[in-house]
DNA sequence: CACATTCGAGAGCACTGCTCTTGACTCGAC
DNA sequence: GTCGAGTCAAGAGCAGTGCTCTCGAATGTG
């Protein structure tokens, strides 16, 4: 079992410097990772690393969840950070800002996760438990609102019928006392948070808009009107 | 001359049919075109292309200033549908739909421009004209309504003083009388659509929201609630 | 100690973007 | 009408890619 479980370990650590190398070369030379190139900064053979990961799709896949939990990890801390809990608009700033400052500083990963899908590639369903980790933060906020008294339901919100199913169904799976209309606003919220970061990570901003930060913030506090109301 | 614009009419059509292929292939196979594919389907071999495209990159440049510009088309349709023209948020959602549509008709294409930048792709200049076509159509909409006096400035809005210069800068090179706490609540907008948009297309969505185009027109009137006032 | 498993290396396949050369074709001026 | 200039497609070739398979060598387990 010792024995064992050195390989195991030894293992353990080649699988966690091949993903350190790929990162480096996500970060440098963007999505197209090469196998060939990580495998030659580890002083190896390319078809060594088939021993540690079936496919590219694969290496790809275990970076994607690292950074899901990376993003995820960012997120919360950057709630918790607030100390007065009722401080629903404080924790809602704070989250997007915490959203921001990873993305910044993990461009490629961020565009691993938010943009456009690779070709051939399939997200497994391991990744939707840390892909909503993010989400989850964000309306928990609401939650926290909702339980506090400090948010109440903004009413029907004239709310389609398709959407307060889905959004019915979503609830039930996840997150219990947020009435469906907040529910809606929150994910809205979510997407114009990701569209602001994509928007200024993406390129879309250049030449146009240079203040970055103050602008991010600036429409932030434009949503949360909308969001917390 | 005659002579020579058979010549360059001949050359044109190449080029048209070549861009053509290419936009099938890059539909069926998304971001990553290969160049001997689309010769293959030509019936011709992979150096040829050469003589219409430098390098791959700038047929990608070619089909991105192509999509542009249809995005830009489709998008001032829609605005023009809407006969009332004081109707500025009829114009406005119609307007948003139309990018959807455009969005969802031609995913690829979409994803091309609003997707992860290419990592060795560099968008030149002459992209930003066409680039500007959407929104400048939405910004058109404000102008409108203010014109009409049918939107008034919303106050100062605490624009922080950096975005207050770069909204100047842009006012000064693109139209004239929109305010810049309007024309900034007019960016929020586009940026808000544009996340939808990806949301939707780049999976995002996928086993949370089923009535798509429910929540998407949900979305936009809560948005343009916030940009229309 | 002997066996089984794991590992890295290497060769090889089919593919990619791209360059260069070669030979055929067309056009327009003399 | 002929000849030179320009244009074009084809082919070979280079360096790179993901991936498969095989072959020794090292390693931990019984």
């Amino acid at each position: 079992m010792a024995a064992g479980s050195i390989r195991a370990r030894v293992r353990a650590e080649m699988i966690d410097e091949i993903k350190a190398i790929a990162r480096k070369h996500l970060a440098s030379d963007g999505a197209n990772l090469s196998l060939r190139a990580v495998a030659r900064d580890m002083g190896m053979v390319s078809s060594a690393i088939y021993r540690y990961f079936p496919s590219r799709d694969d290496l790809l896949t275990a970076l994607i969840m690292d950074a899901y939990n990376a993003l995820g990890a960012a997120v919360e801390q950057a709630d918790d950070t607030v100390e007065d809990r009722a401080d629903l608009r404080g924790r809602w700033l704070a989250a997007c800002h915490g959203v921001r400052r990873w993305a910044l500083a993990n461009p490629a990963e961020y565009a691993l996760l938010f943009g456009s899908p690779v070709p051939g590639y399939a997200a497994p369903q391991d990744t939707i438990a840390a892909a909503s980790r993010t989400p989850l933060t964000l309306i928990r906020i609401l939650e926290d609102g909702v339980s506090r008294g400090l948010l109440s339901d903004p009413g029907p919100d004239s709310l389609p019928d398709g959407v307060r199913t889905d959004l019915d169904r979503l609830r039930e799976s996840t997150l219990p006392d947020v009435p469906s209309a907040l529910l809606a606003r929150g994910t809205v919220g979510w997407i114009h948070l990701f569209g602001a970061v994509s928007f200024e990570l993406f390129g879309q901003l250049n030449n146009v808009i240079e203040a970055r930060e103050e602008y991010f913030d600036h429409q932030m506090r434009l949503a949360a009107d909308l969001v917390l109301g």
